[in-house]
DNA sequence: AAGGCTAAGTGATTTAGTCACTTCGTGACT
DNA sequence: AGTCACGAAGTGACTAAATCACTTAGCCTT
């Protein structure tokens, strides 16, 4: 057996879910966007508090509503996701960051070759933007993961950005520590630089070689490096 | 503002699932074993029922435990899932089913190519077994989209499976909608058939080729049907 | 006009209890 | 001996009524 929920009556919290979604929808609520308070919606479903609120969690686990101690409940910024990173991810190790390489491997040459042969101008200044921007990240150290989601994005399918996002956001810690014991911004830069330049041109099959190329430095880069575990 | 929550004191609600997670992987859990009840949990963490409850329901949210009612709490599915199926997918609309097919087409090929190269024994088995399986389904009418998953699985990246199922997971209604809709089960099962060929022959470029081409077939039947609303 | 303080609103958690469901063993019946 | 009904124990599902902690905004003081 699969699933013992098949065909199961589903429970009142799933019910519950999906209507809180319903309000969020109905009312034409995007991400930032307040929800009714805990207890108001408490009065409308003629329910209990933890109730409500373990629906909401469940809704938290996704990204679909955040919570704001002392403030209130809001529109999270997942709602509209189709895939998602798993919050609770299992621990690292050096395997599973080659296992993500590897994916990686697989998917992001297509990727890129996908950009080039869309080439929208409005995806290609966001594109700019993020090379230009790697070497002085405003927004911290994971700002310059952003090259490969805009990349994604440059393909012109949001579902396509999204799926890559989601990858790259469960190891973030792994990233950022990739990022120490592989510190070559410069050689990096270069890369991504030239990646640009192929998808610019709309030359597919060296976007898709570049691309190809940039991943296995870093897959290098990570099977020569000893990896520390993490807190 | 992106998040509010950043380099701030996690929730005890978070910090509690990080522990009953803990809790999981330090007794070597695995999925459809059973975790402590509540109750013992209350009692352990010296929390209350509510409390425990709501950190339970956002491990259910992402799959990781699974309730039954007056039986017990289990360790879910995907509890080891990187990335998952959203389980609260926003309504389904023709565009949303074109997009899910466009993000395919991009990665899928790239897919098919790598598990020809890969081309491993047990995998080759399996994927077998999913074509052949596929004009008899004994699992149900999704039990087709197998297919797909196994070539991904046959890549030999088991992050590469996950995302491909996590992919079609979020839309098995309107693939069942488009097998309605679009019901050419022995032309699919034809080119399922030349593409696991292909796969069996290492022949890298025509097991790209036809996933491609099969792919487009299913974009063109949407295309052309008209998309009915569902419940 | 600026700044601190108070009060209302909200989430976070507690406490105590009831109801519903599943499981499994006991014991009666066949 | 085998089978079935039953019931107790354990568990999740939910209620009820509070209290505590935090944020916000408006008022009041300066």
């Amino acid at each position: 057996m699969t699933y013992s929920t098949v065909g199961v009556t589903p429970s009142l919290s799933d019910r519950l879910t999906e209507a809180i979604l319903g309000i969020i929808r109905d009312a034409g609520l995007g991400p930032g966007d307040a929800i009714p308070s805990a207890r108001e919606l408490a009065k409308r479903f003629e329910l209990t508090t933890p109730t409500i609120r373990e629906a909401l969690r469940k809704l938290e686990a996704t990204g679909a509503v955040e919570f704001r101690h002392g403030s209130g409940t809001y529109v999270g910024p997942t709602i509209n996701n189709v895939v998602l990173a798993n919050p609770h991810r299992p621990p690292i190790t050096k395997e599973s960051v080659l296992q993500l390489i590897g994916a990686r491997l697989v998917i992001e040459p297509a990727v890129a070759r996908e950009a080039a042969v869309s080439r929208q101008p409005e995806n290609l200044e966001r594109l700019e933007a993020a090379v230009t921007n790697a070497l002085t990240p405003p927004g911290g150290p994971a700002f310059a993961l952003n090259f490969h989601v805009e990349l994604a994005a440059a393909s012109g399918n949001p579902l396509v950005e999204e799926l890559l996002a989601s990858l790259l956001k469960v190891r973030v810690r792994e990233q950022q520590q990739i990022r120490q014991l592989y510190d070559n911004r410069n050689r990096d830069h270069e890369e991504h630089r030239a990646i640009v330049d192929a998808v610019r041109a709309g030359d597919a099959a060296a976007a898709e070689r570049l691309t190809r190329e940039h991943l296995e430095h870093i897959q290098r880069a990570i099977e020569a490096a000893d990896f520390p575990e993490l807190p």
